[in-house]
DNA sequence: TATGAATGAGGGTTCATTCAT
DNA sequence: TATGAATGAACCCTCATTCAT
C-alpha cells in the first residue's frame, strides 16, 4: 500500500503506451494485427494490455474513439467560423484525410456495428450537424443532405482515398459532389416508372419520369390498354 | 459420343452448390468466413470444398470473378448505346447495386492485390474505359475523370451502400459529381499557398489562391517583407 | 454374366497398369506419394486401385514383393555358379544397384516391420543363404558373416548409395567388407573390459583385451588390488 | 543485476520438456510424428511448442542439431590422441551407437537437404576430416577414404544397426571396411570392360578387366573381329 | 502489479478410404 | 465393374485470452 501513487502513475503510463502502441499498430495493420504485436511495440507483456483493456475489441474501440474524441475537440472552435462552408469542407477533408492512413479509423468507420460508445458517435454526428446546418444556411452545400449522408460519404472517401496514387483526387471530388450545382441532381433517386432502372437527371424541364424514351412509349402503351 | 464424363453432372451439381455457397457467405461475411462455414451451407465436407477449388482464395477469386464477369457480359451491349451518358450511369448504378450486397466484391474491390485474373480485371477496366470515353464525349460526363476515377468511384459507392438504410441514395450523389457542373469543381486538388490547406471552390471569379482571408493576408505581408 | 472374360481380361489389365503406376510412383517419391497420384499414373479411378488392393500399404507390400521376387527369379542361376565368389558379389551389387534407384525398396528394407510376404521373404533370405554359403566356402567371403548380415548390408548399401555423387563407390567399399582379410577383423564386437569401449583390431599378436594402455594398466592394478 | 528475466526459469524448464519429449518422439518414430504428440508427451500444449520453435521442422533441427553438438564437443579432445587409429575407431563406434536408436538422427543423416544449420555440419565434417587425416597417416585407415565417405558410412552404419539384433556388430563391420587390407580393394570402382558389370576384386595378379570368363571370352572375340 | 508463458479452440489444407453413380 | 467425387479425421500453425510467477 505504500507506493500507491507510484504504481498509479506506473499503471497510467503503461496504459498510454499501450494505446500508443495500439493506434500505431492498427493504424498500419488494422484490426486484425495480432495482440502480441501491440504488447511488443508498447514493450509491456500481454497480460499488461489486458489489465487496462478488457478485450482486444475494447482496447481497438478506445483507439477509434480516441482518434474520433481528438477530431471532434479539435473541430469544435470550426462550429462558430465566418465561413461556414469553408468551415464544413475544412472539416471534411482533414477527417477524411487522416483517416486515410488509418486502417483503424477506416474500418472502424465502414463498419455499421457500434464499435465505438455512444457518447462520441453523438458527440460526432452532432458536429457534423452542426458544421452542415452552417454550410447549408449560407448554400455552401446542397440543402438535400442530411448528417448521415456526411458520415456516409466522409467513410466511403477514406476508402477511396486509401492507398489510392493521387492523394485528395478523390477527397476533392466528394467535396465538389456536395456543392450545389445548377444541374439537376438526381438524388431523389426516383426510379424509371416502366423498367425501374435509375434515371438520368435531366438539367432543364420537368424531371423525367421514365429512363428512356423507349420507356415512355411502353407506358404510354399502357395507359392506352388500361384506357380502353 | 459426348466427351463428358459420366459423373459430371453431380460434380456440377456439388460444384455449383459449393460456389453458391460461397457466393453467399462471402457475401454476407467477407473473405475471413471458414472455409468450413461454406462447406456446411453447401451441405458437403470441406475437402469437397477442396476438390473443385484448389485454395480458401482461389474459391474467393473465382466468386468475385464470376460476379464481374456477369457483370461486364450484361453490360457489354451498354458499349453502343444511342445515349451513351445514360449508359454510363446505368452501367454505374448497376454495377454498385449488386455489388453493395456483397462483401466479397467490396474487398475484392477496395483491395489493390490482384485477386481476381488479369483478364477479368482488363475486361472490367476496357468496358469501363469505353462506356466512360462516349460519356464523356457527349459531355454527359466530367472531362477530367478517368478510368481508374471510376473504378474508385464504384469501389467507394459500393462501401457506402452496403447497409445503409436508404439504398441507392449514396449511388446517386456520387452519379451526380460525376455529371458537370457550371460550379467550378476543385478537383485540380490545388492548396493553399500558405497553410496548404484545400481551397475552397469559388463558383464565381478566378480561382482562389488561399484558402480565407487570413491566409491571404499573410500572403501579402509576405510579399511586402521580400521585396523590402 | 456375359461378358466375365472380357470383364476378368479388362480387371487384370487395370491391375497390371496400377501395380506399373505404384512402382514408377513409389519408386520415385517412396510410400508416402498420395494414392490418387498413383491413380492418375494409372490412368484409372482410386477406386480402381481399392478394388484390386486392399489399402495403399497392401499395394505397396505388393510393389515391393514383386520387385524381390524378380530379384530372387534373375538370381536363382547364380547358385550354381562355377564361381560362387563372383556369383555372389554380383548378386549383392546388382541388388544394391536397383534398390538404390527405388525409395519404396530401400523404405521397405530399411523398416523392420514385415511389409513383405512370409513366402517372399523366406525366398530372399534362401537365396541370400545359399549364394553365402557357397561363397564362404571356396572363401571368397568372410566366414564369420551370416544371412541376416548380408540383408542388413544390402539394406545399408542402398541408402548409402542413395542420392550419393560417386555411384557405386559405398557398394564397393561394403564388398570389400565382405572379403577376407589378413588383418583379424574386430567382427566379435568384443569390448574394452575396463572401459567397455570398442577394441581396435590388431593384426598381430593374440587378440586385445584392453582398449588402450592406460586400460590395461588400470585393469592391472585391480587385479593387484583384488589380489591383496 | 543479472539480466535474465524473472519466469526465465519456468520458462527453461517447460523449453527443455518440449525438446525432451521431441528428442524422444522424433527418436521412436521419426520426423512424421505428429507434433501434438510431442507436445502431449511434454505436458503442454501445442501451443507451447509453437512459443519455443518457430516451426516442426525447427524444432527437428534443434533436436538433431542437440545430438550432433554433444558428439562433436565429446569428441574434440580425441583430435590429439596419441592414438589416432583408436581416435577415429572410436568416434565412429560411438557416432553410430548414439544414432542407433535415435530416427531423427537417422534421418537427419541420411537426408541430403540441409536440415542442420551450416555451422554444425561444418564442424562435424572438420571433425571427421581432422580424425581421418590423422588415421590415415599411421596407416589406421585406408588411404582411399574421404570425408564424405565416412559420413555415408556412418549414416548407413546407423540404418543397419538400428532395431538390430545385435548391436555393434555392423559396425563392426564397417569399421573393418575401414581398414587397410592386403587384398587389393575394388574401391576403385571399376567396371567389366564389356557388359560394365562390377569387378570382382582379385587378391593376386593384375587387376581384373572383365567381370568373368564369358565377357574375357566376348572380348576376345571382338577384338578378333576388328582386327580383321 | 507486470510479465510473458501456456492454453486450446479453430484456421486452412491433405489424403486414405468409402460410395453413389 | 470402374469411376472419381465425397468424406472427415488429422495435420501444422495462429492467436485471443488466462494465469502462475
Amino acid at each position: 500500500m505504500t507506493a500507491t501513487p507510484v504504481r498509479r502513475a506506473d499503471a497510467r503510463r503503461n496504459r498510454d503506451r499501450v494505446l500508443a502502441a495500439a493506434q500505431e499498430a492498427f493504424a498500419e495493420e488494422g484490426i486484425l494485427v495480432p495482440l502480441d504485436e501491440i504488447a511488443r511495440r508498447a514493450g509491456v507483456g500481454a497480460g499488461t494490455v489486458y489489465r487496462h483493456f478488457a478485450t482486444k475489441e475494447a482496447l481497438f474501440a478506445e483507439v477509434v474513439t480516441d482518434r474520433l474524441e481528438r477530431v471532434v475537440d479539435e473541430a469544435r472552435e470550426l462550429i462558430d467560423s465566418a465561413d461556414p462552408g469553408q468551415a464544413f469542407f475544412d472539416f471534411f477533408t482533414t477527417v477524411v484525410e487522416r483517416a486515410a492512413f488509418n486502417r483503424a479509423v477506416c474500418e472502424a468507420l465502414e463498419s455499421p456495428t457500434g464499435i465505438c460508445p455512444v457518447r462520441i458517435e453523438h458527440d460526432f454526428d452532432h458536429l457534423i450537424g452542426e458544421l452542415l446546418r452552417r454550410a447549408q444556411a449560407v448554400g455552401a452545400v446542397r440543402p438535400d443532405i442530411d448528417t448521415a449522408d456526411v458520415r456516409t460519404l466522409i467513410a466511403g472517401s477514406v476508402a477511396m482515398e486509401r492507398g489510392r496514387a493521387r492523394p485528395g483526387r478523390m477527397v476533392a471530388l466528394m467535396t465538389d459532389a456536395l456543392r450545389p450545382s445548377v444541374t439537376k441532381p438526381n438524388i431523389r433517386n426516383e426510379r424509371c416508372g416502366i423498367c425501374n432502372g435509375p434515371l438520368s437527371a435531366s438539367s432543364t424541364g420537368r424531371p423525367a419520369r421514365y429512363c428512356s424514351p423507349a420507356c415512355r412509349q411502353k407506358a404510354h402503351r399502357r395507359r392506352r390498354r388500361t384506357s380502353t
